[in-house]
DNA sequence: ATTGACAGCGAACATGTGTTCGTGTTATAC
DNA sequence: GTATAACACGAACACATGTTCGCTGTCAAT
């Protein structure tokens, strides 16, 4: 495969088209990208337009106005400005950054994190969906389960939590609790009167009972994610 | 909010453009809505297309060829019809729509549903971003588990999990097999000479052994997913 | 010096495409 | 009935837009 060097004019093309595409919704016609690069001429930018399809970068639709469009090759010039554009609209719009802001261990309360708070690194979070969320993603966070300690709410080794911070929990609600004999678990919640019942996930194991000034809510499971690699 | 009623017409028209739009990658021409619609006349086009822009359906760049452009307003009445082109988008981009094609229960082999091929409903999908996945998600399909006899695979009632199709495993995979007798199960895969083991993701849960002949995979466990509302 | 490939220019051309206008049809209200 | 509005039609118009062609300049190979 012979390198096929793309000239200044082409590469300006290139990148002036993905931008008017993405602002416009819509491919250029000539006279508009000759205006932008700065050709006066519409045969030179058709020219270009050739060559730039010769090379694989945009396919054309012959004798169709704003007949262009941009292939996969062309993503790897145009995409770096233009891109972090698009890439925040995503964001912002249906894709939700969570923070998997440590681990969560048997033998130790749940720390979020505050203290290095937002310093996380940009690698080690959990995208979602908006849609796969009920809660408002303001404030989530994730953690990730180490050790089997926690099997008898179905969650194993290396499964993450995805957990809103609470500190008050309803009946039936899947928690993270800090317990007095220094353990964290997960558990359904139930506040039964005087007691506090903590129902394990996993049906064929039995309920734990405890007082009520011996749990420390800590914040409340939304979800269990399993990557089996 | 006075309802605004669509013409028959007028929902062809934005149900056209918007698949127009997904496969070329520019709006149409009037003239090409009138012919995918049936409309002889560029003025009834145009007429319609002026009572679209004044009901919000789309925005229109006047004395510019193909200067249409649909908001967010018509997304709804596109998708309902065109939902196949918008997942082709969402794949492209960064969200990955994978779609729940049924449920996994220990007492019946997994079937896909490729007969109904497609016609899953829109609700029924499982949303997630293309970085949460190692695999390329084409093919992908989700499975919702039924019943508690999945416990061994700290798989619980109500989980989702994301699968792709495969016939044959690689030592430690996570699989779903369907024994001959008669169940469906989660299981680790490893292939140990003459035999199979089956081992449990649950640490505490002993392996089972069973003969190749014995073993009909039905695909690779990607994902475990649980969301407790 | 000559050739040929490559890049560029501007003008003329053909047609693609939005716009406008006069008219006809249907339905509803008075 | 008439009036009015909404919807539709086709033709003509204006200009937006892709295409073609002749010409010039540069540069490396011959």
């Amino acid at each position: 495969m012979s390198e096929k060097p793309l000239s200044k004019r082409q590469q300006n093309i290139l990148y002036f088209t993905r931008g008017y595409m993405d602002e416009h919704g819509r491919p250029p016609t000539i006279r508009e990208i000759g205006k932008a690069v700065g050709i006066n001429s519409t045969s030179v930018v058709n020219y270009n337009l050739g060559k730039l399809e010769e090379k694989g970068y945009l396919d054309r639709d012959p004798d169709v106005s704003r007949g262009l469009r941009l292939t996969d090759k062309a993503d790897g010039f145009a995409h770096s400005v233009a891109q972090a554009a698009t890439n925040i609209r995503n964001a912002v719009e249906r894709l939700v950054k969570i923070p998997l802001v440590g681990d969560i261990v048997a033998g130790k309360p749940v720390t979020t994190g505050n203290d290095s708070f937002g310093t996380y690194d940009e690698e080690d979070a959990v995208e979602l969906s908006r849609a796969m969320l009920s809660e408002k993603p303001e404030g989530l966070f994730a953690l990730r389960v180490r050790g089997d300690s926690m099997i008898d709410a179905m969650v194993n080794d290396g499964d993450i939590v995805i957990m809103k911070p609470q500190y008050e929990a309803r009946n039936g609600e899947m928690v993270a609790v800090w317990l007095r004999n220094d353990t964290t678990t997960l558990k359904h919640f139930y506040n039964e009167g005087g007691r506090v019942r903590l129902q394990p996930a996993n049906p064929t194991m039995d309920a734990i009972y405890v007082d009520p000034a011996e749990v420390q809510i800590q914040g409340r499971v939304l979800m269990v994610l399993r990557q089996t690699a």
